[in-house]
DNA sequence: AAAATTATATATCGATCGATGCAAAAATCT
DNA sequence: AGATTTTTGCATCGATCGATATATAATTTT
């Protein structure tokens, strides 16, 4: 008569002593997917995230084990529902051009917060986490952020492929411009930038793709 | 007999007028700052500044006053020493275009640590105070991170009244795409991206400005 | 319904955080 | 010289950090 399938949340929260009910752990994880967002790896402590999660610490370490290996899966979390606001459009565009494009309009939108209520910014991009004292974290959202670059890179090797850009075009500066671009927008969208300006950004940022993927001027 | 005048700051060694002993003021704020810098404000701790320093906990503070009071000089000691590797040749250029170019080019050797034994990366730019916790010093570093829009807009609108570039050239666009590209390259500068590398993202942005800056296409 | 299981809340752990009280020690002033 | 001044090193403060032991209560099994 009872299924119990592991996860039949309720809302409510029991207030008394004891075990009320077993709390949602995907709920619970996106909660703490949106703190170490917004704060950062070192400033949100475990109070913040029982807080948020609406749990005692006990259960956060039964669940997740530790601070550090709850944010590595804030950060699965993260890719595997964020993702798509970024890479949903680059993916389907038939061009490497347009793929770029919509990588950074998109960028501009969902950094700024335009296309859901989540944070501004990247959450890995802006992840200072790394810098010392944790470094398998540091290694974790380093290649995350490297995986940027990569993404990009192989689209433009799939242009040349398709001869869509010259081959003898510098793969690797291009990646890299546009990886910078979309991590200088982090930065001015946790700042409070607006989507529009970042917007104009990206479209500023792409004439030096039509000029660089044109090395033969050819009006 | 006794040179110490009892009231006008020390010029040199900083040599406090009370005792000798007294530590180099100006060099531990330099360590401070290249601790701060290294690692962010939160994960660098009065341990490890004192330990950098050489002195114990009560001289910091009889010193500096508090962790943010240091860090705010800090700020202003990166900002005295260390701006010159970026905006030097900036603001020693002639036109608009070349400064914009010498910013970016610059940034690169600075970002990367090829101009001086310093950190990777800018400490501005990196910086995630403010995120929470501590709103004065995020506003500091938040007003820190708009001076680079700031300096770039007015030399785009004294650009406009030479006739450098048209008047009808959206400022506000192009200063925030060169800040976007700068703070980017702080980002990719900390995950080792090489000087070299950078210096080409400079050259590639560089082509979104001789786009931008000739509306009607008259190549 | 009683026993066994499970997951919670309370309370607290040692370590470290930023920040200070105190007395020894060194240099200037008288 | 001695008295005063001032910084330092040692020790430690309360608060909070991440993490855990224990006891209790709801659920599951018998």
């Amino acid at each position: 008569m009872q299924k119990s399938d592991a996860l039949s949340p309720s809302p409510e929260k029991a207030r008394g002593r004891g075990r009320p009910r077993a709390f949602d752990r995907e709920a619970a994880l996106a909660e703490a997917t949106r703190l170490f967002w917004a704060k950062g790896y070192e400033a949100t402590s475990i109070s913040d995230l029982t807080e948020a999660m609406g749990i005692g610490s006990p259960s956060l370490y039964a669940a997740f084990g530790s601070k550090d290996a709850l944010y590595a899966e804030a950060l699965d979390y993260y890719r595997e529902h964020f993702d798509a606001f970024v890479w949903g459009n680059f993916h389907k565009a038939p061009s490497a051009r347009e793929a770029i494009e919509a990588f950074l309009v998109d960028s501009a939108s969902a950094l700024t917060g335009y296309v859901a209520d989540i944070p501004c910014g990247c959450m890995v991009t802006l992840s200072s986490v790394g810098s010392e004292g944790h470094p398998e974290l540091g290694n974790l959202v380093r290649s995350a952020r490297a995986s940027t670059f990569d993404r990009v890179k192989q689209r433009l090797e799939q242009a040349v492929a398709e001869g869509e850009i010259p081959a003898s075009t510098d793969l690797n500066a291009l990646a890299r411009y546009v990886q910078t671009v979309q991590n200088g927008m982090s930065i001015l969208a946790r700042d409070g930038a607006e989507c529009p300006e970042l917007k104009s950004v990206a479209e500023v940022a792409m004439l030096s793709w039509d000029r660089y993927t044109r090395p033969t001027q050819a009006g």
